[in-house]
DNA sequence: CCCTGTCATACCTGGTGGGTATCACCGGGC
DNA sequence: GCCCGGTGATACCCACCAGGTATGACAGGG
């Protein structure tokens, strides 16, 4: 059969995320053993065998490596059907905001464009209210698949615009964001190649789902933190040109010759028939 | 809560689409009651009204308007994530076809094409199975979002590729096809206007979800049935350049100046990662 | 060798999904 | 006006199964 609950699936998840039964149980706030029948029962229905048994550990099979994939696009377009699904109904009842949108940006990204839209849109006679989500770990994707956002500003090419619909805002060169007194902020332009291996003043390193790329760099996981870090002369950083915005005293930023363009797009979820995004994206293309 | 379990996203769907209770429990197999009591119970955990019981029938309201589109984005991402996984794991056990692709394509189209593309593929070194999946009634769409098929190819402006990602193959233009006596199957080359207003051989109307649209034409549903009703003098019909490799000693085909070019595409859903698809994909864009 | 950590098995219990019978309500016919 | 047919909701019951506890089987390491 192709049932397949989401309970089960849930289920799945978990074991093929932690690779242990216990841990996994844990996670899902069960006992063991249940859940180990729910999984055979699951490779039963399926036909098919999900997990490896090793002494000592489980590891996925091929199907496994399969129903992960899809099983979480699978698990996230149904969270994301009954997060909408409240937000769509929420407001018929409660007296609070008639209908919402929420839209998912990178904390601090493209402040002047936003800026611009919300603006813009407020002024459009059939506007609803939006919702600004900001997020520091750059999950807008994540956002708009599991239903959190209703439309997102991507930055291309950090975000991946895949199974999205979107329509191009904008594009913007990059700049190194030095501490005022370097050397190296006085220069006109730089080079990626620049700035990449100046030993007093390591590149810093983001956090990418929690774990961090290798190098001499601190590790960063915060706005904030960099923008002290560079001010106190620690690190150099690269972002697009727009973070002129929010830059310090302490701080210089140098244009990026070399360094790809950053592409802002307004994202939505392809599917998505709702009027009040239409509106939206309608005024963002405007702009 | 942010549950909702695959079979209350069925029974929601039952009922949204029969808007009557009783309908849909029988589609369902079920007795109404437990089906009136589940939905009460969803609509109470997601807080939020879901069908207006007017008196004679059932309406939806804005939230159950939104949960059914997300609902059937969800139900078919699961019916997808089970069936690709018994398709991955089904090669390991029984000692049938290793590994299988399923391509989806609207039957009859493209022939040559998808001749070369299946020849060229079969030549690489790592080939799986392609298991071709043609479809009457063009909906490769569906095919690929509920896992029927893991890869399609899909004709633009006729299938609408939002969700997906897609790699043009090719484009061609649209011809007339008309009987071979006609007086205007002499024409070097027509435009719509030419043929869209013919007494005596109104434009075929095809079959969209059951519904035709209106007009004078004869209804199809079927290539075969469109094919001797043009040989028969009946009709006349709108085909993409290819469709010259089907056509019949009674029929003519004339060119048309201002119908829209069709471009064929490969796609294939988003957020696929199988090695066995990539390298279909590298060979169709290589053709 | 036993101890530890793993997942599977055995068995029991409570919650709940589903069935049948019935109600409450309304609209339409005569 | 009355009754009838058709709607969804309610009441009640039962059986199934999801989940818990206790325990087993099995391997690797001291």
């Amino acid at each position: 059969m192709d049932t397949l609950e989401t309970r089960e699936l849930r289920y799945f998840m978990a074991v093929a995320e932690e690779l242990h039964f216990g841990r996994a149980a844990e996670r899902l706030g069960m006992a063991q053993p249940p859940l180990s029948r729910a999984i055979q029962q699951l490779e039963r229905r399926l036909g098919v065998s999900l997990l490896e048994r090793n002494r000592r550990g489980v590891s996925l099979t091929d199907a496994g490596e399969v129903l992960l994939h899809e099983g979480r696009a699978a698990l996230d377009a149904t969270t994301a059907a009954a997060r909408r699904t409240q937000r769509a109904g929420g407001a018929q009842m409660s007296g609070g905001p008639r209908k919402r949108l929420v839209l998912a940006v990178k904390a601090g990204a493209s402040h002047e464009l936003l800026h611009k839209l919300l603006d813009a849109y407020a002024a459009e006679p059939d506007a609803v209210d939006i919702e600004v989500l900001p997020s520091g770990t750059c999950d807008q994707e994540g956002m708009l698949r599991d239903g959190r956002a209703d439309v997102a500003l991507m930055h291309a090419p950090f975000n991946s615009l895949a199974g999205f619909d979107s329509e191009e805002l904008m594009t913007e060169g990059q700049i190194a964001v030095l501490p005022a007194g370097h050397r190296l902020a006085a220069q006109r332009a730089l080079s990626l190649t620049d700035i990449s291996d100046i030993p007093d003043l390591p590149l810093a390193r983001w956090s990418r789902r929690g774990t961090y790329p290798p190098g001499p760099g601190p590790e960063i996981h915060d706005q904030t933190q960099l923008a002290q870090l560079i001010a106190l002369g620690r690190t150099v950083a690269v972002f697009p040109d727009s973070a002129r915005a929010w830059l310090w005293a302490e701080h210089t930023a140098v244009p990026l010759t070399d360094a790809p363009p950053v592409v802002t797009h307004i994202a939505w979820p392809a599917h998505s028939r709702s009027l009040a995004l239409a509106g939206l994206i309608r005024t963002a293309t405007r702009l």
